[in-house]
DNA sequence: TGGGGCACTATGGGCGTCAATGGGACTAGA
DNA sequence: TCTAGTCCCATTGACGCCCATAGTGCCCCA
């Protein structure tokens, strides 16, 4: 199974190091990575993650778009400089970097979220917050539906 | 990974350099470069910058434009009187000239950001804000889409 | 079927290397 | 002679690479 499903929450060591969730490094490292692409979600305190081809695949989608219009630049901008590679180690970890507490709160915990064609990582306490939010949003939708 | 990608800041010392992320030196260095040819953007309070072959890329563009073309005219006026070399010393540091500084605003902190095949150079703050402001107008759109 | 051992993950820590930064000395041009 | 630019070296803190250990689930075999 090649998809990112589940969520787990790891701690961080004394070194500021987090290990990835092994079952989510498995999908990347078997396609050869040994980085990971990160991009700080545009209205989530969150980070979408994925193997690098993630970023290749919003490079793709950049090159369709209309090169004069604004927004492809407003693009490329937030993609490259908005976004970055995180090592993983030997044992599978990535050291924890301002580059990602600062947009998602972390400090001593980190969620791991499967996402389906990526993950995300979380500061635990927000992620929880955000899951009682959706399901409450769902929930409504649903009880507008059938009523 | 051989692409411009993320963003650091680093201090400018008493004699006026500063250490190019090593991060973004080895992808010039490792093309045989010792120098970085630097542009000052259009539209922002930053420098884009890269290796030599920079220059020769937007030379090649030119070459394909019609030379007779008032806009040709301009744009190599602008590539070379508005461009210059940046020499990397053997520590990889530039030296911060004003050249840098009239366009940027920078004093003492400068911020590196990629931009895939080529990078910025920019004032901290400009560059918050600058990124603020993009992530404002993207979430924007988003937002219009989507409902 | 129950127990022992194997495999693997998450976590901790040692240690060498390298990046970022500071500063001295030498050179050349004004 | 003074100033600006080079070249070189020192320091320190971060990071990569390596190995150790505890906890856990799984498999295999008696």
């Amino acid at each position: 199974m090649n998809r990112f499903l589940g969520h787990m929450t790891n701690r961080i060591d004394a070194k500021g190091r987090v290990s990835v969730p092994a079952q989510f490094r498995l999908i990347v490292q078997s396609a050869g990575h040994t980085e990971l692409y990160a991009l700080r979600s545009l209205h989530l305190p969150a980070l979408d993650v994925g193997g690098p081809e993630l970023l290749t695949r919003f490079d793709k989608k950049l090159e369709s778009a209309d090169p004069f219009a604004e927004t492809a630049d407003d693009m490329s901008f937030y993609l490259h400089a908005d976004g970055g590679f995180l090592k993983l180690d030997a044992d599978g970890r990535i050291t924890v970097t301002d580059f990602l507490r600062e947009h998602t709160g972390i400090s001593t915990d980190v969620t791991f979220a499967g996402a389906n064609t990526h993950f995300q990582i979380w500061q635990p306490d927000q992620f929880e917050a955000h899951r009682a939010r959706v399901r409450a949003r769902l929930a409504e939708k649903r009880r507008l539906e059938t009523s």
